[in-house]
DNA sequence: TGGGATTTGTCCGTATGTATG
DNA sequence: GCATACATACGGACAAATCCC
């Protein structure tokens, strides 16, 4: 098929599309896939009639929302849509207000466990023995790590991964995941981790009442694990 | 206080920070709050050494993440820091993939429901009334809409806003009202909708269910509600 | 291993459009 | 209407990174 190009003017009469726009129309208009290669500012410079300057500051739009992806000296390609933005965009939030209030934190936590609730059912029932199998290990290593004062950022975010991989929404993994990231970031800024070791064991608990059976016991093993952040939370906010 | 600039090296033996995250460090050092004044371009190229061209792009970037806000011929401020990043990308996601498959809408779908579900006792706990009102109205209207064959967008959006509002939770609120973003522009590009007398009636049983007191009534109505926009959904998957 | 070709990154100078007062 | 300040846009030049032969 050849290459399409999309006009300035979508329709007579309206006005003309940002290059930002005629970009992802080209995107649209020729099918392509995340990991696709896109053309060399130079020539999108040439079919879109604008200068490299213009190209490029597009290009820095879309790359920052994850909808192409740069490459110094070798290509522009498509991206994959991930969800970067959304968390970098958040961090931020996160950082500038936590001095004035803890609401966005507290929301996030909230936010975190009632998804991760929500799946309860889903996960009980499907039982994916070989996701709990490294959870377990996981959940070993964290409290080890927990014994010897030491954080556990990598274990816990993977932890927290398989636990909804189960859930089918492809969505809502991407955004618990974003989720972690703003959470681990944010809470950098209001000081040292408090309840390691209660935290790591949390985990044990999770996995235990996933293979009970029971949805209400995943439930309240999840609330159980949330309580020691926001506690850690709460003090933060007092010592202001 | 005077300004403070941050440096290219945040630490000596680090890398030097990208411009992008010295605009970001600049927002932090001196305590700017959405709407506050950036420098100009001029100033920033001056201060961080680096041409304005990359002093544009980094812009573009933080534009994009609504972290910045940019007034042509008059100047640059703080942003709001509000998920239109979000909503472009998830939107350009949608329309990306749904030729391929639907899992994208029908994962949003139950997101949209599963939250909105979540809230369901604390609403019908506080029962604010004002609200209630106006969501009848907007009920109501689109009831009329509905009957002439028209469409109600603007009242359908508004509507799950006051729902959520009184969740306290403003993360959740703005999280919701972006999936609804996502949702209509996608379900556009599968088609012309169906189902609006149905869909309207739907809101006018959520007010009912909520009047009753009752958090599973609510919860039914809920998800009342979305079954006509799933089946359009498989509809549409079906003609394929 | 090396070197040339391609592509993105950075910089500069200048001109134009736009909002404020 | 005018002047000023600011963002927008363009074109050209060179540097840096990557790939491929």
């Amino acid at each position: 098929m050849a290459t399409q190009w999309p006009a300035a003017e979508d329709r007579t009469g309206r006005e003309p599309l940002s290059v930002v726009d005629r970009i992802k129309q080209y995107i649209l208009l020729n099918r392509l896939s995340p990991g696709d290669p896109m053309p060399t500012e130079h020539e999108l410079s040439d079919q879109l009639a604008v200068s490299r300057s213009r190209i490029r500051e597009a290009m820095k739009t879309l790359s920052a929302l994850d909808i192409v992806e740069v490459r110094h000296g070798y290509g522009t390609f498509v991206g994959t849509l991930s969800l970067t933005g959304l968390a970098e965009s958040l961090a931020f939030r996160g950082m500038l207000t936590s001095h004035r209030d803890k609401h966005f934190l507290a929301d996030l936590i909230d936010l975190r466990e009632l998804l991760e609730i929500d799946w309860a059912p889903l996960i009980v029932e499907r039982l994916d023995t070989e996701a709990l199998a490294a959870m377990r290990a996981l959940a070993t290593t964290m409290v080890d790590l927990a014994a010897q004062g030491r954080e556990f950022p990598v274990e816990d975010r993977q932890f927290h991964q398989l636990l909804v991989s189960t859930s089918g929404n492809a969505l809502v993994g991407q955004l618990l995941d974003v989720f972690w990231q703003v959470h681990s970031l944010v809470a950098e800024t209001i000081g040292p981790p408090t309840h390691l070791e209660e935290t790591a064991q949390a985990h044990h608990a999770i996995i235990d009442a996933i293979e009970s059976g029971s949805a209400e016991a995943l439930e309240a093993a999840i609330r159980r694990h949330y309580e020691p952040i926001r506690e850690r939370m709460r003090r933060s906010a007092g010592a202001d």
